[in-house]
DNA sequence: CAGTATCCCAGACGATACTG
DNA sequence: CAGTATCGTCTGGGATACTG
């Protein structure tokens, strides 16, 4: 009940525009989609999974996460060093509003409509 | 049931990615705000209408929303020129979904968690 | 293993001027 | 009114090499 829930065209394009910012970046859904249902990995891990990621861009995308408070990172202070990447609460819960946006994309016409 | 409903990673990545992209642009977001709930506008209203775009920046994007099959542009054979935008049904159908972002975006925890 | 540090480039975007 | 056409800037991302 704490937030002003009326919104203008131009407060609610702000608002989605500052909501799919936490996605802009060319891996971020990648990493998102590897992590979602609680799973944890690894650094190397992830730089295995995700195809034609290099490391620059791996741990780019993963600090702008978790400073948006989407992942957490955990270190182990061993050597050879031991870092493993998880979702937050709230990283998990984008579930849900991602594939409402896939369940859209599907309904796409495919062809050129016949009428409106 | 014609839509193959199994994802791994990577393809709901690659779907979710390719939604998205419909929606990438600078000013996207402002114009179909402005013509969510079946507004048609012309093209000098949404220019008054969103602040700060510039006439290239408007139809471009504009363009895209077209080819993309989101925004309908209806021309009227007179002169001076008159040109409506509206959204197609599957834009409309956006509204939900986007909702779904605004509202995950709204639970984000604020401050720095305790724990978890 | 898990990162940093450089260099480079395409393409998105803005400013401005012009036109059917 | 509803666009085009140019030009310049800036930055996200790639390639590559190095390090605690």
């Amino acid at each position: 009940m704490s937030k002003n829930r009326s919104y203008t065209p131009k407060t609610a394009a702000d608002g989605v525009g500052a909501a799919l910012r936490f996605l802009e970046g060319r891996w971020k859904l990648s990493i998102l989609f590897q992590l979602f249902g609680g799973k944890t990995l690894r650094f190397s891990e992830l730089e295995k999974a995700i195809d034609g990621i290099s490391q620059k861009m791996l741990i780019q995308q993963l600090r702008q996460l978790e400073v948006d408070g989407i992942v957490r990172r955990t270190v182990y202070p061993q050597v050879p060093p031991k870092v493993e990447y998880e979702l937050t609460d709230w990283g998990q819960e984008l579930c849900p509003a991602l594939d409402a946006i896939l369940t859209w994309a599907e309904q796409r016409p495919s062809g050129k409509p016949e009428k409106s």
